[in-house]
DNA sequence: GTAATCTGTCCAC
DNA sequence: CTCGGACGCATTCGG
DNA sequence: CCGAATGCGTCCGAGGTGGACAGATTAC
């Protein structure tokens, strides 16, 4: 082939090295990379050293059809060399990097690419391929662009020729140490003999870290790059593992996983998620929802109602037939590590995420009959996958897997994926950090829209000037940090002092202002509307700016829940007072006992429609039909009610008297496909608070207004009662509206006392406080909302320090997801120090699961019999306890001695509950607890229960209080007194509901039949 | 084959 | 629902 | 004066109580 223009002789005679393009991207000063180029004739050989500031990645070889070969790398230098088409090129030198948990080193951590018009086969490809340079068997067949024998993992550009680690090919080029870099060098390029130009060799001398097979997620946002895909489609690597143009692997997930289970950094937690999805936006869109999805346990919006039905049970199982471990090894294993997903970490796996993702709603989907064995198989043939179908002839190498394994997440495919599915990935990072990270991300990646188009004026986006600057700090930082030869803080603050230029500051600043802005506006946007589908693709479109407006199509809707506010929990009325301060003006409200509701209502094309969601977003309209048919009937009454969204408590109450009744009673009710006349327990909706109304949303206003607008526009409806029940002679209670109880702090705090008091006596759980008005508190309280809305120009208000006692403002909107002074909430049983404290003795525990795993958590507890002069079991507790505490017990009670024993040893009745282990009981604790309950389990008090002779008493929300030094075992609690503490709460709240004469009259049975289909036949 | 019971999952607090 | 732990930030304390 | 200590808010994940439901299994 004739040499064109540029040739290597050109090169090789010059001193320096052939011309060179210097990357337009290369204008940030980066640190300085390095590279050298040598000859090998005595001409060339002269090094060629160049060191450039903002070097880009990649040295991009010229041979002679000018066709492009590119090595590139991390931090690399580009240069541009001519070479011969058929130069061989030799690699000299070896990556370093080695995952932990890899036996495999990787190879090689960088890649000669060639030209466009390469092709397998062809003698480049064969020259190196002589050489011994491992190309994946797959590669050739699946290829079906230019790539040469690129790594099929790769996420080069089509154009590399990857030359990249394999953990099985054999490498003639051993791994050197990676750290003294300077002079080894990487490759050689030896012309074709047969051209007489080119007779010349050169070797390229190159430095470089040794490079991640995965990028390093954690750097700071600002230091790590992503490029942006070029027009025809070509871009740069993320991480090798990643053929460009196919969805991102599965394992690129699980190396973010691994990176965040790594740290507990909240800062490298946020940094990892962030770079996660910054690539995943730039080079695989489609997958970000997936991701976002998967990365937060969960396959969809609460409320649609997918669940997977796997649970550990089923994993145990799959992993006994897929595997040849047994059940013993399994149990000891769990016992061991108490994660279901570490049990599994045995193999390797890559599948694309959203495959997975798909295999997944595939799970979740099935139904019916045999459901379980499908979902099982499907399960099964996921982890085989990720196991390597040579899991099962015990060899935990993927060679021969259909999927392709990565050798350097050993085992973390499995481990993430059984964690998946059981939707507890306990990596450090659920709902708000990733939302945190995915507001980050939109901005960074818009950022570098910016960049490429200035013109384009966005409000949540970084400049581009700014990014620099901040990114030159860390940069310098980072190299300090690098070169220094003492790790202390000290040194860090003096760099970062050093940093601080008023320049960097103001950058720092701006930057951060928009970071904290996107995020809260995110924050925002998803505490309305909380639904990645809708969210994600207005942020690919848009950016932030996509939901910050008014006009954002992701908003407060109707049929889409709302998340909820959130209450403080003070410690006494006084404890209120003080924090509210004398001025403010507040309501107290009953807080029943019951389960809340959050009712939508509105009308379309004539129809009613209702929904009612739980209090974690599931769609809970199938358990309420009579709330259904009662809004309905509103709107029938009121023909200017056009659509609402309200908040509200659903509590049982006695279906002839309309007293409250308690919790249990309303757990009792049928949940699903419930039809009107089929239900047991009569409901009472406690409303309390109205956030949408007509088309307006009323979040931004004041409780005092939307309480208005709940009491005008929802007044309490008239009991309503049907007759065609197989009630008796009297009509009965069906469901009721109503508003909760409450009294102003206004009314002073005689009545205020007076109401807790009564909460007290009643069978509510305490009382809720909450601000009428927008107000101001006294707190030396560093918080600052930041407003979306807020002027882009504003810079944030400068630093003030001195009063400590600055007043803070309080506003009385509503505020979802957010845990505010605005509400507190007033909890009986903290409030107390009557009755309800136990005195138990510790009879048995489990093995901890996750953090707790060395632990014995939970532990069983018991309370004395005399009559029997026994121990009976009353309920488990694992709240309460510190770490301090956990290792004094696993002192006190080590496994297979005297005081630990695997079987019952002592005289205990444990009822339902089997420990792992039994202690023998020597000491007393005081327990705390809500409320005793009727139980299934517990053995206390057995048979004394009038209505339901075969059951026991426990505890709810028990929690550890202190060890009673001064009590003997003897000395617990006794049946009897549980039993009369249980008498007591029951007689409680008498008073609480409406009389009977208050009831109206029956209604007809096929009305309410019908309107309630009507009504709720749209929503299934 | 149907009914009763068990088991696992999910959800409420 | 409960709780404690960990982190990060801001302020105060103490040598 | 600067580093250490302290306080506070936020986030996370350990796991408690009970009950309904659906499918699987067992009993008759």
């Amino acid at each position: 082939m004739p040499p064109k223009k540029r040739k290597f002789d050109e090169a090789g005679s010059s001193q320096r090295s052939p011309r060179k393009r210097v990357n337009a991207a290369d204008s940030s000063q980066q640190s300085l990379d390095s590279f050298l180029l040598s000859g090998r004739s005595a001409q060339n050989k002269a090094i060629v050293k160049e060191e450039r500031s903002g070097a880009p990645r990649e040295i991009i070889i010229i041979d002679d059809n000018e066709e492009e070969a590119t090595y590139s790398h991390k931090g690399l230098a580009t240069e541009n060399v001519d070479i011969a088409i058929d130069s061989t090129i030799t690699f000299n030198r070896l990556g370093s990097h080695s995952h932990p948990n890899s036996p495999v080193h990787p190879p090689f951590d960088g890649f000669i690419s060639n030209t466009r018009e390469m092709s397998a086969g062809s003698e480049t490809s064969s020259v190196l391929h002589n050489k011994g340079i491992p190309i994946k068997p797959e590669t050739a067949g699946k290829s079906n662009d230019t790539q040469v024998f690129g790594d099929e993992t790769s996420l080069v550009d089509e154009k590399h020729v990857g030359v990249t680690s394999d953990g099985n090919a054999t490498m003639p080029l051993h791994s050197t140490s990676s750290h003294s870099l300077m002079s080894t060098p990487i490759a050689s390029v030896s012309t074709n003999p047969v051209d007489p130009r080119a007779q010349q060799t050169i070797a390229i001398q190159i430095q470089i870290p040794p490079l991640e097979p995965f990028p390093n997620l954690t750097l700071n946002p600002f230091l790590f790059e992503i490029r942006p895909r070029s027009p025809e489609g070509h871009g740069t690597s993320a991480c090798s593992y990643w053929t460009r143009g196919t969805p991102a692997p599965y394992s690129l997930l699980v190396h973010a996983l691994v990176s965040l289970a790594a740290t507990k950094s909240r800062i490298a937690i946020l940094s990892i998620l962030t770079n996660l999805l910054r690539i995943l936006i730039v080079y695989d869109s489609e997958s970000v929802l997936p991701a976002l999805y998967l990365l937060s346990n969960s396959l969809g919006a609460a409320w649609e109602g997918i669940e997977l039905g796997v649970g550990g049970s089923i994993i145990s199982k799959i992993l006994q037939t897929t595997t040849s471990i047994t059940s013993t090894t399994i149990r000891n294993l769990y016992k061991k590590y108490g994660d279901p997903g570490d049990v599994a970490y045995y193999a390797v796996v890559g599948e694309s995420s959203g495959a997975l993702y798909k295999d997944l709603r595939k799970i979740a989907s099935s139904r019916g009959e045999k459901s379980q064995k499908i979902r099982q198989a499907i399960t099964e043939r996921l982890l085989l996958s990720a196991v390597g179908s040579s899991w099962k002839s015990g060899k935990p190498s993927g060679q021969d897997s259909i999927i392709d394994l990565n050798p350097h997440l050993l085992g973390e495919e499995a481990r993430y994926l059984v964690r998946t599915l059981i939707q507890n990935l306990r990596v450090g990072a659920v709902r708000t950090t990733i939302l945190s990270a995915l507001a980050r991300a939109i901005v960074f990646t818009t950022s570098q829209q910016r960049r490429a188009d200035p013109t384009a004026l966005l409000r949540y986006s970084i400049l581009a000037s700014d990014c620099d600057t901040v990114r030159k700090v860390l940069l310098q930082v980072r190299k300090q940090d690098e070169t220094g030869t003492s790790g202390t803080s000290k040194k860090s603050k003096q760099i970062s002092k050093a940093a601080q230029t008023p320049e960097y500051l103001a950058a720092q600043e701006r930057v951060q202002n928009v970071l904290k802005r996107a995020e809260a506006c995110l924050r925002k946007t998803y505490a309305q509307h909380p639904r990645y589908d809708d969210i994600v693709p207005v942020l690919l479109r848009e950016g932030i700016d996509g939901i910050a407006g008014e006009n954002s199509s992701v908003g407060l809707s109707l049929g889409v829940p709302v998340m909820h506010t959130l209450g403080s929990p003070m410690r006494s009325l006084d404890d209120v007072y003080e924090r509210l301060g004398p001025n403010a003006s507040w309501t107290a409200e009953m807080k029943y006992d019951g389960q809340r509701a959050q009712v939508h209502a509105w009308r379309k094309n004539g129809q009613i429609k209702v929904k009612i969601f739980s209090r974690h977003l599931e769609d809970m309209t199938d358990k309420y039909p009579d709330i259904v048919y009662l809004i309905s009937r509103r709107f029938d009454t009121d023909p200017f009610l056009d659509s609402f969204i309200v908040d509200s408590e659903a509590v049982a109450v006695d279906r002839f008297t309309g007293e409250l009744r308690s919790f249990q009673e309303l757990a009792g009710r049928a949940r699903r496909d419930v039809k009107i006349s089929e239900v047991k327990v009569a409901v009472c909706l406690y409303l309390f608070d109205m956030m949408y109304l007509n088309g307006t949303p009323l979040i931004q206003k004041p409780f005092r207004e939307r309480r208005r607008l709940l009491r005008t526009h929802l007044p309490p409806s008239e009991p309503v009662v049907a007759g065609h029940n197989d009630a008796p002679t009297s009509s009965h209670i069906l469901a009721r509206l109503d508003h909760v109880e409450s009294v102003e702090a206004d009314e002073g705090r005689e009545v205020v006392e007076e109401f807790w008091e009564k909460a007290i006596e009643s069978k509510c759980e305490g009382l809720m406080i909450k601000l009428l008005d927008d107000t101001q508190v006294t707190l030396g309280d560093g918080e600052e909302d930041i407003e979306d809305d807020e002027d882009l120009e504003t810079p944030k208000r400068a630093k003030k320090n001195g009063s400590s006692t600055r007043r803070k403002a309080l506003p009385a909107t509503y505020e979802p997801d957010k845990r505010t002074s605005a509400w507190l909430k007033l909890k009986k049983d903290y409030v107390e120090g009557i009755g309800d404290s136990l005195d138990l003795v510790p009879v048995g525990a489990w093995h901890g699961n996750g953090r707790k795993a060395a632990w014995w958590s939970p532990i069983l507890l018991a309370v004395y019999d005399p009559a029997g002069d026994q121990l009976v079991a009353l309920c488990k507790c694992m709240s309460g306890f510190t770490d301090a505490f956990y290792k004094e017990l696993n002192e006190k009670y080590p496994e297979g001695t005297e005081t630990c024993s695997k079987t019952s040893l002592w005289n205990v009745e444990t009822g339902g509950y089997k420990p792992n282990v039994y202690f023998k009981p020597s000491e007393v604790w005081e327990i705390r607890g809500a409320d005793l309950t009727i139980s299934p389990t517990s053995a206390t008090a057995l048979g004394m229960i009038p209505q339901a002779r075969d059951r026991g008493l426990s505890l709810r929300f028990p929690r550890f209080m202190r060890i009673r030094l001064d009590k003997k075992i003897e000395m617990a609690s006794t049946p009897a007194f549980v039993h009369q503490l249980w008498r007591n709460q029951e007689s409680k709240g008498q008073a609480l509901g409406i009389g009977e004469d208050e009831l109206v009259d029956v209604i007809e049975e096929e009305s309410v039949e019908e309107e309630y289909e009507s009504s709720s036949d749209e929503h299934k």
